[in-house]
DNA sequence: TTTTTTGCAAATGGTTTGCATCCTT
DNA sequence: AAGGATGCAAACCATTTGCAAAAAA
């Protein structure tokens, strides 16, 4: 019991503390690059840090608004770049119409299944691809900033 | 020298019974979807063969143009995707603004290296990646269509 | 005070679509 | 004759941008 106690305790730290940080790599960023932190980026940052899985900008200024904060689509179109940059999240299926974003968790790098029918999106984790990508890279001479590998095909609900 | 004209001929009858397969392809896919053959369809498959490494829409368009075919852009954006369902070219780079395409050939299969300073796009098969691509769609029973495997970053020369 | 940011509305630009007309089958 | 296909121009629609007012440094 105690020790159920103590693990969520440690829990809820560990991503207060993941939280703050990332604020902090958030302004440090901004600082850096000479631009300003403000009351709305750290709105939108906020509510991107809550978004779970894959979402697009248009979603979160959708949230935003739903949650009283009268933030313009301009400035969310604006600022998810902003949060690129500092590689706090990246953007993935660049097949769709919209852009997709989604968290970085460095312990976490996967690629996705795309079912073509429903539009479900599997994610898959397959270390020995990486090997291959640094392989291909090195090969080229060739310094990769984001690898994007998506599967597009028929799930196994929709077959 | 007899033998490099005979190659040379070879070579020759090989384009042209491709050309011919490619096409005879198309018309049996439009047929068996009740769709029709028409002067303009074929004008842009023959368009699409002839281009070179990746295309987009705009630029077929623009070419029929310049060679003197009067088809609408509307017309181009119509057929493309036929082509695509006929299995005779696939769309990629997801990432960038315009759709591009590309010709299949089956014993060709590669993937992209590009370049985000100056556009370069370098292609490079690995067959390896082939292999783990199935048996990764094996463990999740996904059925593949098509698979992207783009990697963004600097090339050689922009370092 | 200087520089950046914001919100609004308008612009962008590749792609799609409605519709009258034209063409295949 | 009947159902598609075409061309044109208008519509789409996510994203970007110009600009004046507001806020951060």
């Amino acid at each position: 019991m105690r020790a159920v106690i103590l693990r969520l305790i440690l829990n809820f730290l560990k991503i207060v503390s993941m939280a703050l940080k990332t604020k902090s790599q958030f302004q440090n960023f901004l600082k850096q690059q000479g631009l300003k932190w403000t009351p709305e980026r750290e709105r939108v940052f906020q509510e991107a840090s809550v978004m779970e899985g894959h979402f697009e900008a248009e979603e979160l200024a959708y949230r935003l608004r739903k949650k009283g904060s009268r933030i313009s689509k301009a400035t969310v179109y604006r600022t998810l770049p902003l949060l690129v940059r500092t590689g706090l999240i990246k953007d993935v299926i660049h097949g769709e119409k919209h852009q997709h974003y989604e968290h970085i968790h460095e312990e976490n790098l996967h690629d996705h299944l795309i079912c073509l029918k429903c539009g479900k999106i599997v994610e898959f984790e397959e270390e020995s691809l990486t090997k291959i990508e640094r392989k291909v890279c090195a090969k080229y001479q060739f310094q990769p900033q984001k690898i994007l590998i998506e599967i597009f095909g028929c799930c196994r609900e929709c077959r």
